[in-house]
DNA sequence: GCCCTACTTTGCGCTGGGACAACCAAAATA
DNA sequence: TATTTTGGTTGTCCCAGCGCAAAGTAGGGC
């Protein structure tokens, strides 16, 4: 998102936004022009709500920069987070999965800039655009593989192997790479990490200050540098 | 499953099957014959594998009667039960998410009898069969909001809790009335359950013990029995 | 520069529920 | 009927990690 932020104001609604991100791949440069036409963009501030659980699913999102938290609330009121959607996919498709309303909250991690369109084109781009359907189920499938992921590391692994998880599957989507490291490349804070992870910020919190301590992170204020991602692997409990 | 082992041995590869059943409700007679037609059918006992994860993703399935355990193996060797799939269903549909293989593993928790076509299949029943794609979707978004609800109560409930939802669940999906409550209708036991909610077969077996004393349930040997559904949505954590 | 708020760290006590172990009971098998 | 196997119960111990509490620190806003 730090190069929307440099973009902006004012971008284009230019083709090259969509051309080569798998849905729209096959697509050829008039298709993605009418695609364009009928969407419309707009810049999200770091943690605002694109839409909310529960509401209507009116439109459907094209993620182009920026970062997802999709989010649900428990009816304890505790928050958790589903999982995060980098930039290049689509999101919000209740549609495509036989929903008429958003089954969870997406919140913007960082800066974000996405397109919309409302969800009774939904039909057509499936129809007119080719391999628009497949590249979104395999995205589908991709997520509910990661999912099944979870699901296994919350009944079968402990608090410190799930947080090195949590942070590995952030820095393959989404690290940077920095002097000393893979940083996460967007804020998070120990908070968020225990939402991920089925846990508290203070257990995370200990956990992430004894691996500084040993070298295998840097962190600080909402920043988590990963120094060793190899002794982050081993930590996370994969076999090999 | 009670049923089949009736209709056995060489019941016929009848219309009726697959009539009413989602994906196919929209297609007449002709094409119900066309798909029945390059569909094979066969029985499998309870706790035979239909498919294994890893392996190249042949045929998919229609579960018509029975049930599925979904599970997978955990790198440190525990079996995780992802969840069940009750008769009616397809399933084994790694092609249209996009997988060459199976995600994971099923196994037939009650004795079940499915149909399956070859892989290939698969394009030419989307664009053939009307309906069939959105119908096939629609389930796979069900299962993706089951799926999102387990990670919820992983990350927030207690053992007990949880335990009360996988019970409820599979009751709501396979109860069945018998005088003094509602029983799951096919055998599970305390370790199929703790393989569910992520705990031991010892404190599942506590935990019934409890709900049997206050007559919340009844059970036996891969047996139980809901007696007050009621106050069992109650210990669920469910809000209202 | 200063304050204030939002993060973070750390100590301590407590407990849910996992690990281990022993025993019991019902089915399956012979 | 005897034997073995598989599933279930229960007791004891113990620790990972949560809850609570208190204090430290870095940014953002003015």
């Amino acid at each position: 998102m730090r190069n929307a932020k440099r973009a902006r104001p004012h971008f284009r609604l230019d083709e090259s936004l969509l051309t080569g991100l798998p849905p729209f791949s096959k697509l050829d440069s008039r298709q993605i022009r009418e695609i364009l036409d009928q969407a419309s963009a707009r810049r999200y501030d770091e943690g605002s709500a694109v839409f909310e659980e529960g509401r209507s699913a009116e439109r459907f999102f094209m993620l182009l920069d920026g970062y997802i938290r999709v989010v649900r609330i428990s009816p304890s009121g505790e928050q958790v987070i589903v999982m995060h959607i980098p930039g290049g996919q689509l999101f919000g498709i209740a549609k495509a999965l036989g929903h008429t309303t958003y089954p969870a909250t997406a919140v913007t991690a960082a800066e974000s800039l996405a397109l919309s369109w409302p969800t009774r084109l939904w039909d057509t781009f499936v129809a007119q655009y080719e391999g628009f359907s497949t590249e979104t189920y395999k995205t589908v499938g991709t997520r509910l593989g990661e999912m099944n992921n979870r699901i296994m590391e919350m009944a079968t692994q402990q608090v410190e192997q799930r947080i090195a998880n949590a942070i590995l599957r952030l820095v393959n989507q989404t690290g940077r790479k920095v002097e000393g490291g893979i940083e996460i490349d967007f804020p998070i804070t120990r908070q968020d990490l225990s939402e991920m992870t089925g846990s508290t910020l203070h257990t995370v919190s200990r956990t992430l200050s004894g691996w500084e301590k040993h070298g295998l992170i840097s962190s600080g204020r909402k920043r988590i540098t990963v120094c060793d991602p190899h002794r982050l692997v081993l930590l996370s409990g994969a076999t090999g």
